[in-house]
DNA sequence: CTGTTAGCGCTTTCAT
DNA sequence: ATGAAAGCGCTAACAG
């Protein structure tokens, strides 16, 4: 079955079952309908990879992220193919799984199977194999990390507002005793978060005490630990802002451990608002970082409908909001009571993956 | 760059790059070698498209899925393009997002991509698209859902054995008031495995108590408020099997806060064993369906290297097995205090998605 | 073992 | 507006 068989059955020549298909204007209305009709008759469906082929441009798009388990991504994965499909495009997800031979693997498959664009979603990636995409001028896009240029977007999470907006929230709640609960310094973005952190309580001119600043790694262990740590000094926050919400549920465990409450005695924001977040117990309160968005962007930032000129390098911003929720309260005279004794239980997470 | 420059370069036909490329074992070691250095010195990468084109096979395989936010799925998706990778094959996701007019678009897009085999894991599937992949002879593994034939294999999971092992674990404990919270009726899995418990009971001669079934929907809230339904019962199983790790989660969440601890007052035991359950407090005891097992299997179903014989449609089984975390205990006299006033907090967990 | 050549199914000039 | 025909890059007979 191929577009032959339905240029036979129209009456027409390939070439036009193929304009029509490719939905050019130079095909008369009673012309197509013909076509139409044979191709539904015939059950026809193009062959795409013909179609790469003759054309040059595959309509598909590579995502590579590090870690599909890894709870930050699948609702990324989803919106972008959700994009995809409404522009009628394709998605090839790799996995890299965090490591560097991996990556050069997924680069020559993406390479192999001709994508028209890769979002490149992972914390590194080697200089050399930007540039086998570039040499084919296949357009690019990272999230925080790249540098715009020819062919090459950039999304950068504007950090500093959400945390604005957070510390905003909580001094708006009476909380000037604020800390916070970094991710691993390797990554990133959990550098930006914490200098974002920093930067916004000089701005808002709130004292900012470095004993309330404890490291984590993004996961619930992680947090828990860090909180630990902070609640055992003499003097502590009343609320606590997390680098990510795997964080910030690690942190309410140990919180809750110690017989305190959320948000009786501490305040406790989380950042990402992933799927959980909204259902932890305190539902959490947290800065979103839009995955969709993130998805949608990127996707824009590669895909050039029909022929048009190649998409310019640019610099993308996407604008954290803050969800408020229940972990979050004004500061009351309660607010640091002496611990009490751990009450049996409270479900409590440790250790998972790292979050983006 | 294409194989015509790299046969001029190695001084062959493009037949013999064609050849050496395939690991066709008629070809000179020299020449082979010949062309490999040439290819490594123009970075040349065969293009897919055309390879698929010229072959017949695109080397590309389905993978359908309900819905990638399904914690059940992301573990079940890098396992298979895992074995895939390494297979030399790639894998084509796609999300029906449990929409039947997704799965239609879902179904075209591997027909236009011309895949090799396709792995329907989602619930649902329609039997005309069915015959889409029968009609093109693309073979097609499902999940539970399948009726084996001319290239149709289906995985089972051996579920009662892995109630029974649960059973026996609980009985093993003392335990004989054993209760159940089911799945949404509505999906074929949440029936089997609701019926495994039941035949398992009567296997062991254990007495069923029906007020000891509560039903949930696969998600933390359902098991929550089964289980609250269930401590308000006059007479309480001591220990509870539940069909999905969510809501087990659930379910522990409303055992604390009804002041109760697990296991010192019930055991609890999930189903699944994601990622999140070795991360609660208590760890929990599940029954683990392995995702990569699953994965891998589904892939072998598909995948038949060179031109062997197609794959013969076949029934493969799954054999869960128990991992004992420490949700579960030994029957003791306070297995039924009566219930304590709610401490605070407990992260607890409500609504999410729906688990297979 | 290697080369020649005819497709694979579609797109895309270039004519008409 | 439509058709003829030349590729796109690779594979797979078929010869030798």
């Amino acid at each position: 079955m191929n577009i032959r068989e339905v240029a036979r059955v129209a009456h027409v020549s390939t070439a036009t079952v193929s304009r029509t298909i490719n939905g050019s204007d130079k095909v008369s209305p009673e012309t197509a309908q013909r076509v139409r009709a044979a191709i539904d008759k015939l059950k026809f469906y193009p062959n795409n990879n013909a179609r790469a082929l003759g054309s040059g441009r595959s309509s598909l798009y590579g995502l590579i992220i590090s870690d599909i388990t890894n709870p930050f991504f699948p609702e990324l994965v989803r919106s972008f193919e959700e994009v995809a499909v409404q522009c009628g495009q394709e998605v090839l997800v790799a996995n890299t799984n965090y490591d560097p031979v991996r990556m050069e693997t997924c680069v020559r498959r993406m390479l192999q199977r001709k994508v028209d664009g890769v979002a490149i979603l992972t914390s590194e990636m080697e200089p050399h194999l930007i540039a086998e995409f570039a040499d084919r001028r296949i357009p690019m896009v990272f999230l925080d990390t790249g540098v715009p240029g020819e062919g090459v977007s950039n999304i950068v999470v504007d950090y500093a507002a959400g945390v604005d907006a957070a510390v905003q929230h909580l001094s708006g709640l009476g909380h000037t005793d604020i800390g916070f609960i970094a991710g691993p310094m390797t990554l990133t973005s959990a550098r930006i978060r914490r200098q974002a952190f920093v930067a916004s309580l000089k701005r808002k001119r709130i004292r900012l005490n470095p004993a309330f600043i404890e490291a984590g790694d993004h996961r619930m262990s992680g947090g828990h630990d860090a909180m630990l740590r902070l609640l055992a000094r003499p003097s502590r926050p009343t609320a606590i802002l997390a680098s990510n919400d795997m964080t910030a549920i690690g942190a309410m465990g140990a919180i809750f451990e110690q017989g305190l409450s959320v948000p009786e005695n501490i305040s406790v924001i989380g950042f990402d608002d992933i799927d959980l977040s909204g259902y932890t117990q305190p539902p959490l309160t947290t800065i979103r970082v839009s995955r969709p968005d993130i998805a949608r962007t990127a996707f824009r930032a590669l895909y050039t409908p029909n022929q048009d000129p190649p998409p310019q390098g640019a610099k993308f911003t996407i604008h954290p909001t803050l969800i408020e929720r229940k972990s979050t309260g004004r500061m009351t005279p309660q607010t640091q009571p002496r611990p009490r004794k751990t009450p049996d239980g409270g479900v409590r997470f440790a250790k998972s993956n790292p979050i983006e």
